[in-house]
DNA sequence: CCCTGGGCCTAACGATCGTTAGGTACGGGG
DNA sequence: CCCCGTACCTAACGATCGTTAGGCCCAGGG
Protein backbone atom coordinates (compact mmCIF):
# COMPACT_ATOMS: atom_id res chain seq x y z
CA UNK A 1 0.00 0.00 0.00
CA UNK A 2 2.71 2.43 1.04
CA UNK A 3 4.61 0.74 -1.47
CA UNK A 4 4.35 3.65 -4.20
CA UNK A 5 3.64 6.82 -2.45
CA UNK A 6 5.87 9.01 -3.74
CA UNK A 7 4.66 10.43 -6.87
CA UNK A 8 6.67 8.11 -9.46
CA UNK A 9 5.90 8.53 -13.14
CA UNK A 10 5.53 5.38 -15.05
CA UNK A 11 8.57 2.88 -13.74
CA UNK A 12 8.45 1.08 -17.95
CA UNK A 13 7.99 -1.74 -16.95
CA UNK A 14 10.14 -4.68 -19.36
CA UNK A 15 8.06 -6.77 -20.96
CA UNK A 16 9.75 -9.97 -19.63
CA UNK A 17 10.01 -8.90 -15.72
CA UNK A 18 7.65 -10.55 -13.65
CA UNK A 19 6.47 -7.75 -11.07
CA UNK A 20 7.30 -9.91 -8.06
CA UNK A 21 4.26 -11.87 -6.55
CA UNK A 22 0.56 -11.62 -7.91
CA UNK A 23 -1.11 -9.97 -5.17
CA UNK A 24 1.79 -7.32 -5.33
CA UNK A 25 1.07 -5.92 -8.53
CA UNK A 26 -2.61 -5.74 -7.40
CA UNK A 27 -1.55 -3.40 -4.49
CA UNK A 28 0.81 -1.55 -6.30
CA UNK A 29 -2.05 -0.77 -8.51
CA UNK A 30 -4.50 0.61 -6.04
CA UNK A 31 -1.73 2.58 -4.29
CA UNK A 32 -1.56 3.99 -7.90
CA UNK A 33 -5.01 4.74 -8.39
CA UNK A 34 -5.45 6.01 -4.38
CA UNK A 35 -2.88 8.03 -5.42
CA UNK A 36 -4.63 9.68 -8.40
CA UNK A 37 -8.10 9.60 -6.81
CA UNK A 38 -6.55 11.69 -4.18
CA UNK A 39 -5.22 14.27 -6.77
CA UNK A 40 -8.17 14.57 -8.73
CA UNK A 41 -11.07 12.69 -6.87
CA UNK A 42 -12.52 9.05 -8.07
CA UNK A 43 -14.75 10.88 -11.25
CA UNK A 44 -11.77 12.64 -12.48
CA UNK A 45 -9.16 10.26 -12.84
CA UNK A 46 -9.82 7.74 -15.82
CA UNK A 47 -8.55 4.17 -16.48
CA UNK A 48 -6.19 6.09 -19.18
CA UNK A 49 -4.50 7.96 -16.51
CA UNK A 50 -4.26 4.84 -13.86
CA UNK A 51 -3.21 2.55 -16.60
CA UNK A 52 -0.39 5.28 -17.42
CA UNK A 53 0.37 5.96 -14.17
CA UNK A 54 1.41 2.38 -13.53
CA UNK A 55 3.13 2.49 -16.89
CA UNK A 56 0.32 0.03 -18.85
CA UNK A 57 -2.74 0.50 -21.14
CA UNK A 58 -5.99 1.11 -20.05
CA UNK A 59 -7.71 -2.47 -20.68
CA UNK A 60 -4.88 -4.01 -18.97
CA UNK A 61 -6.36 -2.73 -15.97
CA UNK A 62 -8.82 -5.27 -16.62
CA UNK A 63 -7.21 -8.20 -15.98
CA UNK A 64 -6.65 -7.18 -12.49
CA UNK A 65 -9.74 -5.55 -11.44
CA UNK A 66 -13.53 -6.24 -12.83
CA UNK A 67 -14.19 -2.52 -12.98
CA UNK A 68 -12.68 0.76 -11.62
CA UNK A 69 -15.15 0.76 -8.86
CA UNK A 70 -13.49 -1.63 -7.55
CA UNK A 71 -10.22 -0.06 -7.77
CA UNK A 72 -12.11 2.46 -5.13
CA UNK A 73 -13.58 -0.20 -3.15
CA UNK A 74 -9.78 -1.78 -2.40
CA UNK A 75 -8.51 1.50 -1.59
CA UNK A 76 -10.90 2.34 0.89
CA UNK A 77 -11.30 -1.07 2.30
CA UNK A 78 -7.57 -1.17 3.40
CA UNK A 79 -8.55 2.02 5.55
CA UNK A 80 -11.27 0.40 7.34
CA UNK A 81 -10.16 -2.96 7.10
CA UNK A 82 -7.02 -1.27 9.85
CA UNK A 83 -9.37 0.53 11.63
CA UNK A 84 -10.84 -2.90 13.04
CA UNK A 85 -8.17 -5.15 13.32
CA UNK A 86 -5.39 -3.14 14.46
CA UNK A 87 -6.75 -0.20 16.20
CA UNK A 88 -9.93 -0.69 18.26
CA UNK A 89 -8.03 -4.25 20.21
CA UNK A 90 -6.13 -0.54 21.79
CA UNK A 91 -8.84 -0.18 23.38
CA UNK A 92 -8.77 -3.20 25.45
CA UNK A 93 -5.19 -3.33 25.99
CA UNK A 94 -3.09 -2.68 29.49
CA UNK A 95 -3.27 0.87 31.47
CA UNK A 96 -6.34 2.45 32.57
CA UNK A 97 -8.94 4.21 30.25
CA UNK A 98 -6.45 7.70 29.67
CA UNK A 99 -3.44 5.80 28.19
CA UNK A 100 -5.75 3.20 26.38
CA UNK A 101 -7.93 6.09 24.35
CA UNK A 102 -4.59 7.69 23.51
CA UNK A 103 -2.83 5.01 21.94
CA UNK A 104 -6.07 4.89 20.27
CA UNK A 105 -5.26 8.38 19.23
CA UNK A 106 -1.81 8.04 18.78
CA UNK A 107 -1.97 4.90 16.13
CA UNK A 108 -4.93 6.53 14.33
CA UNK A 109 -2.55 9.17 13.20
CA UNK A 110 0.36 7.31 12.62
CA UNK A 111 -2.25 5.06 10.68
CA UNK A 112 -3.10 8.02 8.54
CA UNK A 113 0.34 9.32 8.15
CA UNK A 114 1.31 6.19 6.54
CA UNK A 115 -1.60 5.83 4.49
CA UNK A 116 -2.39 9.20 3.03
CA UNK A 117 -3.57 8.73 -0.02
CA UNK A 118 -6.23 5.86 1.18
CA UNK A 119 -7.53 7.79 4.09
CA UNK A 120 -8.27 10.70 1.43
CA UNK A 121 -10.12 8.95 -0.71
CA UNK A 122 -12.00 6.56 2.22
CA UNK A 123 -13.33 10.05 3.54
CA UNK A 124 -14.18 11.62 0.16
CA UNK A 125 -15.05 9.47 -2.08
CA UNK A 126 -17.69 6.74 -0.21
CA UNK A 127 -20.50 8.47 -2.71
CA UNK A 128 -19.04 6.43 -5.72
CA UNK A 129 -19.75 3.43 -4.32
CA UNK A 130 -22.33 1.37 -5.37
CA UNK A 131 -25.33 1.06 -2.66
CA UNK A 132 -24.05 -2.19 -1.25
CA UNK A 133 -20.48 -1.36 -1.36
CA UNK A 134 -21.24 1.67 1.01
CA UNK A 135 -23.43 -0.07 2.94
CA UNK A 136 -20.17 -2.54 3.78
CA UNK A 137 -17.98 0.23 4.41
CA UNK A 138 -20.34 2.19 6.39
CA UNK A 139 -20.73 -1.09 8.79
CA UNK A 140 -16.96 -0.95 9.64
CA UNK A 141 -16.96 2.55 10.25
CA UNK A 142 -20.24 2.81 12.14
CA UNK A 143 -18.59 -0.09 14.55
CA UNK A 144 -15.38 1.92 15.07
CA UNK A 145 -17.18 4.56 15.94
CA UNK A 146 -19.84 3.04 18.01
CA UNK A 147 -16.95 1.40 20.59
CA UNK A 148 -15.35 4.30 21.22
CA UNK A 149 -18.41 6.24 22.16
CA UNK A 150 -19.20 2.72 24.48
CA UNK A 151 -15.35 3.20 25.63
CA UNK A 152 -15.94 7.16 26.33
CA UNK A 153 -18.84 6.01 28.59
CA UNK A 154 -16.86 3.77 30.35
CA UNK A 155 -14.34 6.20 30.98
CA UNK A 156 -16.81 8.45 32.63
CA UNK A 157 -18.04 5.90 34.46
CA UNK A 158 -14.81 5.61 35.87
CA UNK A 159 -14.28 8.77 36.31
CA UNK A 160 -11.52 9.10 34.17
CA UNK A 161 -13.14 11.55 31.26
CA UNK A 162 -15.65 13.91 31.82
CA UNK A 163 -18.18 14.49 28.79
CA UNK A 164 -21.76 15.38 28.79
CA UNK A 165 -22.70 13.44 25.23
CA UNK A 166 -20.34 10.67 24.62
CA UNK A 167 -21.90 10.00 21.05
CA UNK A 168 -21.17 13.68 20.27
CA UNK A 169 -17.71 13.82 21.44
CA UNK A 170 -16.93 10.47 20.17
CA UNK A 171 -18.06 12.67 16.48
CA UNK A 172 -15.96 15.57 17.21
CA UNK A 173 -12.71 13.83 18.55
CA UNK A 174 -13.03 11.43 15.12
CA UNK A 175 -13.57 14.48 12.94
CA UNK A 176 -10.68 15.91 14.88
CA UNK A 177 -8.38 13.02 14.11
CA UNK A 178 -9.41 12.76 10.59
CA UNK A 179 -8.98 16.17 9.57
CA UNK A 180 -5.10 15.74 9.80
CA UNK A 181 -5.00 14.42 6.83
CA UNK A 182 -6.63 17.37 5.05
CA UNK A 183 -3.64 19.54 5.19
CA UNK A 184 -0.80 17.29 6.74
CA UNK A 185 2.77 17.19 4.52
CA UNK A 186 5.47 14.88 6.05
CA UNK A 187 7.86 17.52 5.24
CA UNK A 188 5.70 20.24 7.68
CA UNK A 189 6.29 21.78 10.65
CA UNK A 190 5.95 18.92 12.60
CA UNK A 191 6.50 15.30 12.35
CA UNK A 192 3.96 12.62 12.12
CA UNK A 193 5.03 11.00 15.78
CA UNK A 194 4.78 14.31 17.09
CA UNK A 195 1.06 14.85 15.85
CA UNK A 196 0.40 11.74 16.67
CA UNK A 197 1.59 12.46 20.50
CA UNK A 198 -0.05 16.00 20.64
CA UNK A 199 -3.51 14.93 19.41
CA UNK A 200 -3.42 12.23 22.02
CA UNK A 201 -3.00 14.82 24.52
CA UNK A 202 -5.61 16.99 22.65
CA UNK A 203 -8.26 14.47 23.06
CA UNK A 204 -7.49 13.47 26.92
CA UNK A 205 -7.70 17.33 27.69
CA UNK A 206 -11.07 17.90 25.44
CA UNK A 207 -12.32 14.79 27.74
CA UNK A 208 -11.36 16.65 30.60
CA UNK A 209 -8.47 14.17 31.38
CA UNK A 210 -5.48 16.47 30.58
CA UNK A 211 -2.17 16.19 32.53
CA UNK A 212 -1.06 19.91 32.06
CA UNK B 1 -28.13 30.53 -1.91
CA UNK B 2 -30.48 28.49 0.68
CA UNK B 3 -33.18 29.55 -1.87
CA UNK B 4 -33.51 26.02 -3.77
CA UNK B 5 -32.05 23.96 -0.97
CA UNK B 6 -34.40 21.10 -1.02
CA UNK B 7 -34.04 18.36 -3.59
CA UNK B 8 -36.85 19.85 -5.84
CA UNK B 9 -37.28 18.56 -9.30
CA UNK B 10 -37.27 20.70 -12.14
CA UNK B 11 -39.69 23.70 -11.50
CA UNK B 12 -40.81 23.79 -15.25
CA UNK B 13 -40.33 27.13 -15.79
CA UNK B 14 -42.57 28.32 -18.20
CA UNK B 15 -41.49 30.30 -21.10
CA UNK B 16 -42.09 33.96 -20.22
CA UNK B 17 -42.36 34.44 -16.83
CA UNK B 18 -39.13 36.22 -15.73
CA UNK B 19 -36.87 34.41 -13.08
CA UNK B 20 -37.50 37.89 -10.82
CA UNK B 21 -34.02 39.42 -10.55
CA UNK B 22 -31.70 38.68 -13.13
CA UNK B 23 -28.80 37.54 -10.12
CA UNK B 24 -31.31 35.67 -8.60
CA UNK B 25 -31.11 33.26 -11.37
CA UNK B 26 -27.97 33.00 -11.13
CA UNK B 27 -27.95 31.89 -7.33
CA UNK B 28 -30.62 29.41 -8.13
CA UNK B 29 -28.60 28.09 -10.62
CA UNK B 30 -25.59 27.95 -7.97
CA UNK B 31 -27.49 26.23 -5.47
CA UNK B 32 -28.87 23.29 -7.46
CA UNK B 33 -25.25 22.92 -8.58
CA UNK B 34 -24.10 22.76 -5.40
CA UNK B 35 -26.12 20.21 -4.37
CA UNK B 36 -25.43 18.03 -7.15
CA UNK B 37 -22.01 18.59 -6.78
CA UNK B 38 -22.31 17.63 -2.92
CA UNK B 39 -24.37 14.42 -4.06
CA UNK B 40 -22.20 13.34 -6.92
CA UNK B 41 -18.86 15.20 -6.85
CA UNK B 42 -17.77 17.90 -9.23
CA UNK B 43 -16.61 15.76 -11.99
CA UNK B 44 -19.35 13.21 -11.44
CA UNK B 45 -21.70 15.76 -12.47
CA UNK B 46 -22.85 17.07 -16.05
CA UNK B 47 -23.91 20.12 -17.00
CA UNK B 48 -26.82 18.36 -18.71
CA UNK B 49 -27.28 17.10 -15.31
CA UNK B 50 -27.29 20.09 -13.17
CA UNK B 51 -29.43 21.81 -16.05
CA UNK B 52 -32.28 18.78 -15.94
CA UNK B 53 -32.09 19.51 -12.26
CA UNK B 54 -32.85 23.65 -12.68
CA UNK B 55 -35.34 22.64 -15.72
CA UNK B 56 -33.27 24.41 -18.58
CA UNK B 57 -31.07 22.65 -21.40
CA UNK B 58 -27.32 22.09 -20.44
CA UNK B 59 -26.40 25.05 -23.53
CA UNK B 60 -28.89 27.43 -21.63
CA UNK B 61 -26.44 27.30 -18.04
CA UNK B 62 -23.45 29.20 -20.39
CA UNK B 63 -25.75 31.99 -20.80
CA UNK B 64 -25.43 32.84 -17.23
CA UNK B 65 -21.71 30.99 -16.55
CA UNK B 66 -18.23 31.51 -18.61
CA UNK B 67 -18.02 27.78 -17.96
CA UNK B 68 -18.33 24.99 -15.43
CA UNK B 69 -15.55 25.86 -13.08
CA UNK B 70 -17.50 29.54 -12.65
CA UNK B 71 -20.84 27.29 -11.50
CA UNK B 72 -18.22 26.10 -8.85
CA UNK B 73 -15.79 28.76 -7.62
CA UNK B 74 -18.87 30.72 -7.39
CA UNK B 75 -20.55 27.96 -4.89
CA UNK B 76 -17.56 28.14 -3.30
CA UNK B 77 -17.06 31.48 -2.73
CA UNK B 78 -20.32 31.69 -0.96
CA UNK B 79 -18.72 29.87 2.22
CA UNK B 80 -15.52 32.05 2.26
CA UNK B 81 -16.51 35.15 1.54
CA UNK B 82 -19.09 35.12 4.55
CA UNK B 83 -16.83 33.40 6.83
CA UNK B 84 -14.25 36.94 6.72
CA UNK B 85 -17.10 39.18 6.72
CA UNK B 86 -19.20 37.74 9.08
CA UNK B 87 -17.61 35.68 11.37
CA UNK B 88 -14.27 37.13 12.05
CA UNK B 89 -15.85 40.83 13.02
CA UNK B 90 -16.87 38.08 15.94
CA UNK B 91 -13.89 37.92 17.32
CA UNK B 92 -13.64 42.06 17.65
CA UNK B 93 -16.99 41.89 19.85
CA UNK B 94 -17.93 42.86 23.13
CA UNK B 95 -17.36 40.37 26.41
CA UNK B 96 -13.70 37.97 27.45
CA UNK B 97 -11.61 35.82 24.98
CA UNK B 98 -14.70 32.75 26.03
CA UNK B 99 -16.92 34.62 25.14
CA UNK B 100 -16.08 35.52 21.45
CA UNK B 101 -14.59 32.56 21.02
CA UNK B 102 -17.62 30.70 21.57
CA UNK B 103 -19.96 33.19 19.62
CA UNK B 104 -17.94 32.59 16.55
CA UNK B 105 -18.03 28.80 16.97
CA UNK B 106 -22.20 29.11 17.52
CA UNK B 107 -21.81 30.91 14.36
CA UNK B 108 -19.71 28.44 12.07
CA UNK B 109 -21.76 25.67 12.91
CA UNK B 110 -24.79 27.91 12.19
CA UNK B 111 -23.65 29.13 9.20
CA UNK B 112 -22.62 25.19 7.99
CA UNK B 113 -26.19 24.08 8.87
CA UNK B 114 -27.55 27.17 6.79
CA UNK B 115 -25.24 26.11 4.30
CA UNK B 116 -24.71 22.61 3.88
CA UNK B 117 -23.98 21.67 0.28
CA UNK B 118 -21.83 24.91 -0.29
CA UNK B 119 -19.55 23.64 3.04
CA UNK B 120 -19.51 20.17 1.50
CA UNK B 121 -18.26 21.45 -2.32
CA UNK B 122 -16.07 24.22 -0.66
CA UNK B 123 -13.90 21.26 1.48
CA UNK B 124 -13.85 18.42 -1.05
CA UNK B 125 -13.72 20.19 -4.48
CA UNK B 126 -11.24 22.77 -4.03
CA UNK B 127 -8.65 20.68 -5.84
CA UNK B 128 -11.02 21.55 -9.80
CA UNK B 129 -10.34 25.16 -9.46
CA UNK B 130 -7.90 26.10 -11.70
CA UNK B 131 -4.11 26.98 -9.45
CA UNK B 132 -5.44 30.61 -9.60
CA UNK B 133 -8.69 30.21 -8.36
CA UNK B 134 -7.47 27.95 -6.34
CA UNK B 135 -5.15 30.84 -4.85
CA UNK B 136 -8.04 33.40 -4.39
CA UNK B 137 -9.78 30.68 -2.13
CA UNK B 138 -6.66 29.73 0.25
CA UNK B 139 -6.06 32.98 0.63
CA UNK B 140 -9.62 33.89 2.20
CA UNK B 141 -9.22 30.59 4.02
CA UNK B 142 -5.82 31.08 5.48
CA UNK B 143 -7.01 34.18 6.39
CA UNK B 144 -10.03 32.84 8.93
CA UNK B 145 -7.08 30.42 10.14
CA UNK B 146 -4.37 32.76 10.99
CA UNK B 147 -6.78 35.16 13.16
CA UNK B 148 -8.31 32.77 15.24
CA UNK B 149 -4.50 31.12 15.74
CA UNK B 150 -3.75 34.87 16.88
CA UNK B 151 -6.91 34.69 19.43
CA UNK B 152 -5.85 32.11 20.95
CA UNK B 153 -2.46 33.32 21.44
CA UNK B 154 -4.33 36.37 23.08
CA UNK B 155 -6.84 34.39 24.75
CA UNK B 156 -3.70 32.39 26.54
CA UNK B 157 -1.87 35.73 27.28
CA UNK B 158 -4.88 37.05 28.99
CA UNK B 159 -4.53 34.20 30.99
CA UNK B 160 -8.48 32.49 29.57
CA UNK B 161 -7.15 29.48 27.38
CA UNK B 162 -4.89 26.91 28.02
CA UNK B 163 -2.86 25.34 25.33
CA UNK B 164 0.57 24.51 24.09
CA UNK B 165 0.58 25.07 20.69
CA UNK B 166 -1.86 27.76 19.54
CA UNK B 167 -1.81 27.44 15.26
CA UNK B 168 -1.88 23.16 15.80
CA UNK B 169 -5.35 23.80 18.32
CA UNK B 170 -6.47 26.07 15.66
CA UNK B 171 -6.38 23.45 13.01
CA UNK B 172 -7.64 20.95 15.37
CA UNK B 173 -10.55 22.98 16.75
CA UNK B 174 -11.63 24.27 12.78
CA UNK B 175 -11.09 20.52 11.45
CA UNK B 176 -13.67 18.98 14.70
CA UNK B 177 -15.95 21.46 13.78
CA UNK B 178 -15.82 21.46 10.25
CA UNK B 179 -16.74 17.83 10.34
CA UNK B 180 -20.16 18.92 11.83
CA UNK B 181 -21.30 19.14 8.03
CA UNK B 182 -19.71 15.20 7.52
CA UNK B 183 -22.62 13.62 9.44
CA UNK B 184 -24.82 16.49 10.29
CA UNK B 185 -28.35 16.31 8.99
CA UNK B 186 -31.58 18.65 10.07
CA UNK B 187 -33.81 15.22 10.90
CA UNK B 188 -31.23 14.11 14.13
CA UNK B 189 -30.94 13.61 16.77
CA UNK B 190 -29.69 17.30 17.72
CA UNK B 191 -31.01 20.34 16.04
CA UNK B 192 -28.46 22.94 14.52
CA UNK B 193 -28.94 25.20 17.61
CA UNK B 194 -27.85 22.55 20.04
CA UNK B 195 -25.16 21.17 18.23
CA UNK B 196 -23.70 24.98 17.82
CA UNK B 197 -24.16 25.26 21.62
CA UNK B 198 -22.65 21.91 22.50
CA UNK B 199 -19.75 22.49 20.19
CA UNK B 200 -19.00 26.02 21.27
CA UNK B 201 -18.52 24.34 25.04
CA UNK B 202 -16.63 21.38 23.36
CA UNK B 203 -13.86 24.37 22.32
CA UNK B 204 -13.90 25.86 25.41
CA UNK B 205 -13.13 23.02 27.28
CA UNK B 206 -10.26 21.66 24.82
CA UNK B 207 -9.18 24.87 25.43
CA UNK B 208 -9.06 24.72 29.45
CA UNK B 209 -11.15 27.22 29.70
CA UNK B 210 -14.91 24.92 30.43
CA UNK B 211 -17.31 25.73 32.85
CA UNK B 212 -18.36 22.43 33.89
C1' DC C 1 8.90 -29.85 -26.42
C1' DC C 2 4.41 -28.37 -25.89
C1' DC C 3 0.95 -26.41 -23.25
C1' DT C 4 -1.19 -23.30 -20.04
C1' DG C 5 -2.06 -19.12 -18.03
C1' DG C 6 -0.75 -14.61 -16.39
C1' DG C 7 0.24 -10.05 -17.93
C1' DC C 8 0.08 -7.05 -21.34
C1' DC C 9 -1.11 -5.26 -25.97
C1' DT C 10 -4.00 -2.81 -30.05
C1' DA C 11 -8.37 -1.43 -31.63
C1' DA C 12 -12.67 -0.37 -31.15
C1' DC C 13 -17.76 0.15 -29.18
C1' DG C 14 -21.37 3.36 -27.69
C1' DA C 15 -22.10 6.79 -24.37
C1' DT C 16 -21.29 11.02 -22.31
C1' DC C 17 -18.38 14.94 -21.61
C1' DG C 18 -17.77 20.45 -21.86
C1' DT C 19 -18.60 23.68 -25.08
C1' DT C 20 -20.16 26.43 -29.26
C1' DA C 21 -23.11 28.24 -33.10
C1' DG C 22 -27.10 30.01 -34.33
C1' DG C 23 -31.97 30.69 -33.70
C1' DT C 24 -36.63 31.75 -31.17
C1' DA C 25 -39.90 33.93 -27.86
C1' DC C 26 -40.98 37.63 -25.00
C1' DG C 27 -41.12 41.83 -21.92
C1' DG C 28 -39.88 46.67 -21.59
C1' DG C 29 -38.17 51.27 -23.30
C1' DG C 30 -37.62 54.51 -27.19
C1' DC D 1 -44.34 50.14 -33.45
C1' DC D 2 -39.85 48.74 -33.42
C1' DC D 3 -35.92 47.24 -31.40
C1' DC D 4 -32.97 45.35 -27.93
C1' DG D 5 -31.52 42.47 -24.39
C1' DT D 6 -32.61 38.43 -21.64
C1' DA D 7 -33.53 33.78 -21.24
C1' DC D 8 -33.94 29.90 -23.37
C1' DC D 9 -33.89 26.54 -27.28
C1' DT D 10 -32.01 22.70 -30.89
C1' DA D 11 -28.15 20.67 -32.97
C1' DA D 12 -23.82 19.58 -33.24
C1' DC D 13 -18.38 19.54 -32.52
C1' DG D 14 -14.36 16.87 -30.97
C1' DA D 15 -12.67 14.72 -26.97
C1' DT D 16 -12.78 11.47 -23.50
C1' DC D 17 -15.26 8.12 -20.81
C1' DG D 18 -15.64 2.89 -19.06
C1' DT D 19 -15.47 -1.27 -21.09
C1' DT D 20 -14.87 -5.33 -24.32
C1' DA D 21 -12.87 -8.48 -27.93
C1' DG D 22 -9.18 -10.74 -29.42
C1' DG D 23 -4.28 -11.57 -29.83
C1' DC D 24 0.87 -11.62 -28.48
C1' DC D 25 4.72 -12.93 -25.47
C1' DC D 26 7.03 -15.18 -22.06
C1' DA D 27 7.86 -18.20 -17.73
C1' DG D 28 7.10 -22.54 -15.57
C1' DG D 29 5.39 -27.33 -15.29
C1' DG D 30 4.37 -31.75 -17.45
Amino acid sequence: MAAAEPGSAAPARRPGVPARRSGDRRAELVAVASRLFREHGYHGVGMRAIAEAAGIQAASLYHHFMNKEELLLEAIFVVDRDLIVEQLPLLDGPGDHRERLAALVRGHVLHIGDHRNAWWVASRELRALSPDRLDAVQVYRRRYQHRIAEFLVDGVRAGEFRCEDPRLATLAILDMINGVNEWYVPSGRLGITELAERYARMVLCQLGAGKL
